[in-house]
DNA sequence: CGGTTACATGAAAACGGTTACACATAATCG
DNA sequence: CGATTATGTGTAACCGTTTTCATGTAACCG
């Protein structure tokens, strides 16, 4: 049944191959009368043609390939992920592509990817890093197949790549803090390793360092992005002898794991400590207080990266762009902004 | 560069492309001496064989779909999909085979999906669905495409599958509970077009009765799985006259969002409210109070899942099997166990 | 109405691998 | 040592598409 190929439907609708071809293709030259017939005998015999043989002879797949970062477990396990995979397969959908993720693909021996990325597999690859130290910008830039970075990858420059001003955004979150007046502000970074960590912190010094506050090394702690990791820090700066006021978190998982530790030593948010995320996830809009946060534009940046990709794919004067999105302060009830407006200004 | 073809690496060696095709595929009868050689003009000139023309030629492709649960935005979110996708993803490696997750594939119409499936893309497929209404395993099967299914879907008794027995593990967990001496036990049910929500509710209607507890409905409330509803849910909960002293969650996730209403409530775990999960999550096993739960072997049964489809694949006499696997009771603080040993028995 | 152009179609050559088969050559044996 | 069997290698057919090119036919034109 499956094994129909399109030199039986040909035979069928009595054209030759090429027609039936032609058909599939929406090939302008075949008279509406044939098309029309020969759509009907494809339809009526559930025929579809190969992918392989099409690739072959397209030398193309119009799969690309998704590679979220390293480490499986944190993988899907972030909901950030799960946007940008939306806006990623959200373009290629409408572009006609596929865009695939292959589980464990990030915990293959170099040898394997290397052969993977050769195998022509995939037309072309969404690459989603922080992470200085990821092998995988140098092995696909080795293989010569054409990607797109989201995240910031230093060195390379004539590499197409989108990502969020991440130092703005922090200094925006961090500002809104010292501007409601807080002196002890803490700041949980991400993995030291990742670019986005860096910056985030570097906005938050230099919002504190605008109004003359000194960076305490003590309110200033380094998770990995899980809500445990927040948890735990949070922990951390609970037990200091004079703890923090407010706590700009450098992503809004952790700052639901400070939530947690702070409801589980009986303290109120934002009344005992103020609170402002980054990444503005769907999920923790809900979450009660409804956190502060700064939002990137998440599944904004997954569809202009694809956007990108294929316009490299078919196009061949594409021109290598690097692009910066502005993030945006999202105020909600965490930071006590509203709180102190009902008090002081109203 | 990339550009190279078996033909040119078999010009370069001296020999047949046949005989590089056979060294390729490991195919014994090669001179030891030849083979070397020819590896060695494949490693040093960098050379893949075209996964398209190979897939070709073969017949098949030795990539393995994975497709999750319908709503995309519940797909990367609960943790429990990672683990599933782990064991997939292990066990295709292992097989030398590739587990591919289209995004977006499930916000196909149809008709696509079908010819995803029909295109032979995939040698198999498989399918985590508990939901009835999905449309999936009927596609599946009228594309005559090998899959197998993890989660349970009624009718369909021929099909490859494996599931655990969610109306024991549930049974477990409430048992548990009574024996405590819970007397106003809530549930939180899954969304009620899932088996597994159907079967939850009936293991815990079971244990209640099994005591003689009455069934208030006032205390079963339905959600769908996510950290959000577990919140709204237990906060529904406590604005009952009578509120629980104990709730039986569906899963991990839910118990989460509970913990976090209590919290907010200045209630505690396990002393005002004892609470039992479903499903073990890495994750939760850190928050505190640790979360007594039932665990799935999720990363086994993505594994066995795996196992099957391929061996399905490989032998042309398998035989469809319908594996149950058991659960297991795993107590940790939240359920009050420790508590009411230390003070009553120790 | 004959000659040119436009259009629709079929035959055949790619695309880059795998593998059945034929055929040397080397090993084995009576 | 010649016949027989193993063993290694090359030739060519095949996998199922797309697409170039040639060709036959219909439309157009003066």
């Amino acid at each position: 049944m499956s094994k129909l190929t399109i030199k039986d439907i040909a035979r069928i609708a009595g054209v030759s191959y090429a027609t039936v071809s032609r058909v599939l293709n929406n090939h302008p030259s075949v008279r509406p009368a044939v098309r029309e017939h020969v759509w009907q005998v494809i339809n009526e015999h559930r025929y579809t043609p190969q992918a392989a043989a099409r690739n072959l002879a397209n030398q193309r797949t119009r799969i690309i390939g998704v590679m979220f970062p390293r480490n499986a477990d944190r993988l899907l396990t972030n909901p950030i992920f799960a946007s940008f995979g939306q806006g990623i397969g959200q373009v290629c959908a409408q572009r006609g592509y596929l865009a695939m993720l292959s589980l464990g693909m990030r915990d293959m021996e170099e040898e394997m990817l290397f052969n993977l990325l050769r195998s022509r597999l995939f037309d072309g690859v969404v690459l989603i890093s922080n992470d200085a130290h990821d092998p995988l910008p140098h092995i696909l830039k080795e293989t010569q197949i054409p990607y797109t970075l989201i995240g910031h990858n230093s060195e390379d420059e004539e590499l197409v790549s989108i990502d969020v001003d991440n130092i703005e955004g922090a200094y925006k979150a961090v500002s809104h803090l010292t501007a409601l007046g807080h002196q002890r502000i803490a700041c949980i970074k991400g993995p030291p390793w990742e670019h986005c960590s860096q910056d985030r912190y570097e906005g938050y010094v230099k919002a504190l360092q605008e109004v003359g506050l000194p960076i305490d090394a003590n309110l200033v702690c380094t998770g990995d992005w899980t809500e445990r990791s927040g948890y735990t820090s949070m922990r951390h700066l609970l037990r200091l002898e004079q703890p923090p006021s407010a706590v700009f978190c450098s992503n809004d998982l952790m700052a639901a794991g400070i939530l947690h530790a702070l409801y589980e030593r009986g303290l109120t948010v934002p009344a005992d400590v103020a609170i402002v995320g980054f990444d503005d996830l769907p999920q923790t809009s809900i979450i009660i207080p409804s956190l502060t946060t700064i939002r990137q534009p998440v599944v904004e940046m997954g569809m202009q990266a694809t956007e990108m990709l294929i316009q490299q794919l078919e196009q061949h004067d594409y021109q290598p762009t690097r692009i910066i999105l502005p993030t945006m302060l999202i105020v909600r009830q965490s930071c006590g902004a509203f709180h102190h407006l009902k008090d002081d200004v109203l």
